[in-house]
DNA sequence: ATAATATGGTGAT
DNA sequence: TCACCCTATTATC
């Protein structure tokens, strides 16, 4: 679930909940006491995704969630239902509860942290006030491997692990192709694609790479072209598994050659 | 029914 | 390199 547009759907989802009023915060699990009692009451004045990270705002201070593999929201209308499972945070307006489980982060941040948590990931594909040029810079002077440039939050942000191979397969790019040996053509024709692909996943809430389809049946099913399975939809070739950045990626050799 | 696995990132070792 | 966070889905009995 959670590559950026999971979060980005989250923000868009909880603005209308939440935003300009009086939150109830608390922590049904216990694990984030301290944080909620300095924000319950307070007025939630904006919610912002920054990549895989997202930010409730609370004039100058802001809570930061980072769901990593398990976390989840949930959502629901008060009067609220019973906390279920590990609930680290419930926050709650007049109209609705929202449940946060299983973040891998969850702090309150002031401001200088808030600046240095934004200025330490790169350009996010889904907003747009994000500046493709700084990602460009990185790519185009590091020896890496693009696989492993894509997966770098710091270089762009809101690419996960699925959409990864995607992207990468869809432009007929090898991962193992270094990052200085992209030209600026092909640079821009992933940007866009994952800007392209980043906001159908937010618009379906689920990620979908392959063109045409509309809504998402199962876990990968007909959504992906790659990842996970075993032969390539173009050319019928066995899918080749690699591990890059310690994640599973997934190449088709005959549709991704390796051009070094 | 129970077990295994992962769309992520951090901090310790 | 590994433990952790502790959900949701899939695989295996």
């Amino acid at each position: 679930m959670p590559e950026g547009h999971t979060l980005h759907r989250a923000a868009l989802d909880q603005r209308p909940m939440l935003v300009g009023q009086h939150l109830d915060v608390s922590s049904p699990q216990g694990r984030f006491m301290e944080g909620a009692e300095r924000l319950d009451g307070r007025i939630c004045t904006g919610i912002e995704a920054y990549g895989k990270h997202l930010l409730y705002c609370f004039d100058a201070e802001a809570l930061h969630i980072h769901l990593g593999l398990f976390g989840v929201f949930k959502f629901q209308k008060c009067p609220a239902a019973e906390p279920k499972g590990a609930v680290r945070v419930r926050l709650m307006s007049k109209s609705h509860c929202v449940d946060i489980n299983g973040p891998n982060c969850c702090e309150v941040l002031d401001m200088p942290a808030r600046a240095a948590l934004i200025g330490r990931i790169g350009p996010d594909v889904l907003r747009s006030d994000a500046d493709p040029e700084r990602a460009w810079v990185r790519i185009s002077k590091s020896k890496a491997p693009i696989g492993l440039l894509l997966m770098d939050q710091s270089v762009i942000s809101g690419i996960g692990n699925i959409y990864r191979s995607e992207i990468l397969w869809r432009q007929k790019v090898s991962p193992v192709t270094p990052g200085n040996a992209i030209s600026r053509e092909i640079f821009d024709r992933l940007w866009a694609d994952s800007v392209h692909l980043l906001k159908i996943g937010v618009k379906a809430n689920s990620i979908i790479t392959v063109d045409g389809v509309k809504k998402a049946r199962s876990r990968y099913g007909e959504r992906v072209n790659i990842f996970n399975k075993p032969h390539c939809p173009a050319c019928a070739s066995q899918i080749r598994r690699l591990e890059m950045a310690g994640r599973r990626a997934f190449i088709c050799d005959t549709c991704q050659p390796d051009v070094r």
